[in-house]
DNA sequence: CGGGCTATTGAAGTTGATCAATAACGGTGG
DNA sequence: CCACCGTTATTGATCAACTTCAATAGCCCG
């Protein structure tokens, strides 16, 4: 199967000499099964993560237990990254679902920079687009109600998802449990749950068995707290002078 | 005065090669009173920001007109980087007290990736740092209640405040406005005001004019709602195999 | 078949929001 | 230097969105 490279290509397609290097990440490709933790809040740091398949997501925990999920991620994404920076790993990665990724090395990343300098701006770029989706994510639970919330979460999650194919007739696997949408929205369970009631007593979503349908996307747009900005893609390689 | 480059020298110390450019930057040097914006959300995206003195809040604005502040920024702080992954820019940058600051082009970007791989990885590094930064304050404003939103702000600030020298004896000039620290925390105003005042009656702050005083920084501690991560410093230089 | 997690629903409780009014401050122009 | 005005801070009273508590039902897995 192809690997997801799309995340990696949004800002300039890769060449030969790139995909080389991006296939040497696939070398040590493993599995987990939903529930378990590619790596959790206090281990150290060996690398970052590619994302074949599967969901999963990365949160932080606070004093008293609470869990907060930064994001969702999803095949094709780079997990792991913010942790480099820090002497032990902040984020605890779960697998939602069971998956399959990559492990690639703290050295490998650092031969990058010096070897593939294009490589290496766009998982810059890609990290600063991670950087406004955490804004994003911050902006609705600080100020969006629930409603507002919980759409706005479906409506992205719908758009990343078809971003990788993974969409099929407004219908997606949707394997969350309602405790993690609280968790990723600062909402409790019991309130994702009325708030998913009330949206599909109204005919915007359907539900059933891990499966998610978008009845009325356009409806459900208007009911959403904000806007997702338009990714520069190329434009943002050229506004950098198309480095080489 | 000398520019400071602490943020940029969190992880490596800066060659001379290094310095030169960061030094071209502070070509283009600009103020800017209080309340004005260094630019707005929707702008196209000219460059990147380098903060050289004053606060700077990076917000986004919600349908419905709330806003959410992501970040306080400090003198040291570059500013600005997310928007260059989109077409236009998401936040707005706006000046908390008066400012100096420098506008580095996109180009220049572009070529740094190309000439001086160090300190491309010193600002990668510094981004994974600002990623980290942002889940945290998602996690408190997720999932934390308005006392521990607050005092975990004040002693972080404190902290940032610290590494840029600008505390003296637990004590730092606090020019935001209540409102601005609701926005920054997903709090009304007047809540604010209220967990203020409990702090300063049970002795915990000291509040006067735009000055704020930490009395009592160990205990304040204690309300916090969790722990600010090490930085791994120049040990994440090392992890990556001291890229030259 | 049993046990544990997940979803659902109802009732009651709280935190923090909203509304409203006043006081204090800071900057401006006369 | 002072009067004025808009912004900010403060405080009280009321309200509501969401939480908490609790109980039941459904589902998945071994």
């Amino acid at each position: 199967m192809q690997p997801p490279y799309h995340r990696l290509e949004e800002f300039v397609p890769l060449t030969q000499h790139e995909l080389t290097i991006a296939r040497g990440w696939l070398s040590d490709r493993r599995q987990l099964a939903r529930g378990h933790c590619i790596r959790r809040e206090g281990d150290p740091v060996h690398g970052v993560f590619f994302l074949l398949e599967g969901w999963v997501g990365s949160s932080l925990i606070l004093r008293g237990g609470k869990r907060q999920i930064a994001k969702i991620h999803l095949p094709g994404d780079m997990l792991g990254f913010p942790s480099l920076s820090l002497s032990k790993a902040v984020e605890t990665l779960e697998a939602v679902t069971d998956i399959t990724f990559c492990t690639i090395p703290n050295l490998m990343i650092g031969r990058m920079f010096e070897n593939a300098p294009r490589l290496s701006v766009a998982m810059f770029l890609s990290s600063q687009l991670e950087r406004v989706a955490l804004m994003q994510n911050l902006s609705w639970v600080g100020a969006a109600s629930a409603m507002e919330r919980v759409t706005t979460f479906l409506l992205d999650l719908h758009d990343r998802l078809q971003a990788a194919h993974l969409v099929k007739d407004a219908g997606f696997d949707f394997p969350l449990t309602q405790v993690q949408v609280g968790e990723l929205l600062g909402l409790t369970p019991v309130h994702v749950n009325r708030t998913f009631r009330r949206l599909d007593e109204t005919g915007y979503i359907e539900r059933e068995r891990g499966h998610m349908i978008i009845k009325d996307a356009a409806s459900l747009r208007r009911l959403t707290a904000g806007f997702v900005p338009d990714k520069a893609g190329h434009a943002a390689w050229d506004r950098l002078g198309q480095p080489s």
